[in-house]
DNA sequence: GTCTATAATCTGATAGAC
DNA sequence: GTCTATCAGATTATAGAC
């Protein structure tokens, strides 16, 4: 009666399984994200991950079964997340639309900064496993909101920029926050930046794109 | 007559040594920044390092003793240079030190792409051996040009805003085209960016930045 | 100074007891 | 499912011939 393909290594079904391994592949995956965050993939080694989730290495291994599967878990993990966050650009007034994109970039990176630096970790490695997804839905993503800003720039509703170096400019501006944490640590006199100071920089960043962007007509009056 | 402290290891004098030593320094050097920068310090091998300068292993260790001694010495490296671009934040015109800075931070991120990736990875992994740099003389000179930012605020010849996030943002939009490089050649279809469209954008950043900051009075006008 | 060979350690992965 | 013990290969560093 029992059926041998679905105990030991996953794969057996999709990737369904108990409570007790979705916990345990949940605390491992947190574990991994902040060290590959901060090692990269070549750099983190499993030990460092199983001491960070608190579970023996071979645990890593039966769950995931090879370091690399793990990491491509987390890498498709953050890419669908970050998914979440492309929809918040989405209103037709230009202004409200970019600021709520900004705010949601923003809150992304305090919500999970190490998401953020194991993204930029990857991209800087050349983005071995990343690739696939930013030339399909990343790209895909980019061409549509190129398309709106555009549109706005015709209506005479922004001022006149190239739609592609606003937006690499939002996501340089926002991820700075989380994948530079450790230098703006730093240069706060070693405290990490707080809630507040974070809320700040946060309006600040959209207030300098938002007005940079003000059409020579219309200006904002007090 | 010979001084057994001079020759073997390095260290024996300060840094010097003949041509072939600094010409064999270099080589290795250049190739260490570009394979540090892709895969970190714990991620990069000494192995790769040789390959890519085309040196065997033991030389690398001959020249420069341990990994981390190579590391440090890049480390250092990239300061000083980044000291050259932070200079040319020094005009009293506003606009044009601003400008003049991101220009010259885009001019980097052009010429030395690995060094700027170099030193994001080293922000990522926790700033291990940049830490003390950072707290002193980027501290200082950060703390220097918020002073003159916000004399120019009190005088009115720009828009209130946060002088340092305004730093930050130049640092992020500028540092975003070396450090993201594969992800923005990813999204042009494969093709890394070429000068002429670089310059479009060093344009537009600069754009974007500056109107965000024009005062409310004196408005550009034709 | 340059290079091959090798020592000492680390790392990903697995075996197999519980 | 969980964990200890361990293998095979990689990795930093050095020894020593040339």
């Amino acid at each position: 009666m029992e059926n041998s393909r679905d105990q030991g290594r996953p794969g057996g079904r999709k990737s369904a399984g108990g409570k007790a391994r979705r916990q345990s592949e949940r605390l491992i995956m947190n574990a991994a994200e902040r060290i590959f965050a901060v090692r990269g993939f070549s750099g983190a080694t499993m030990e460092q991950i199983a001491a960070a989730a608190g579970v023996p290495k071979a645990n890593i291994h039966y769950y995931f079964g090879t370091k690399k599967n793990l990491y491509q878990r987390l890498i498709r993990d953050i890419c669908e997340e970050w998914l979440a966050a492309a929809q918040s650009f989405d209103d037709d007034v230009p202004l409200r639309a970019l600021r709520g994109y900004i705010e949601a970039k923003m809150d992304q990176a305090w919500e999970r900064p190490y998401g953020s630096r194991l993204w930029a970790n990857e991209i800087l490695a050349g983005a071995p496993f990343a690739a696939g997804y930013i030339s399909a839905e990343l790209h895909e993503w980019l061409l549509s909101r190129e398309r709106i800003i555009g549109r706005w720039i015709v209506e005479g509703r922004i001022r006149p920029v190239e739609p592609r170096t606003l937006i690499y400019m939002i996501w340089a501006s926002t991820q700075h926050y989380a994948d530079f944490a450790s230098q703006i640590t730093l240069l706060n006199n070693g405290k990490a930046l707080d809630k507040e100071s974070f809320l700040a920089a946060k309006r600040s960043i959209a207030d300098i794109v938002l007005n940079g962007l003000a059409p020579l007509s219309a200006k904002n009056s007090p």
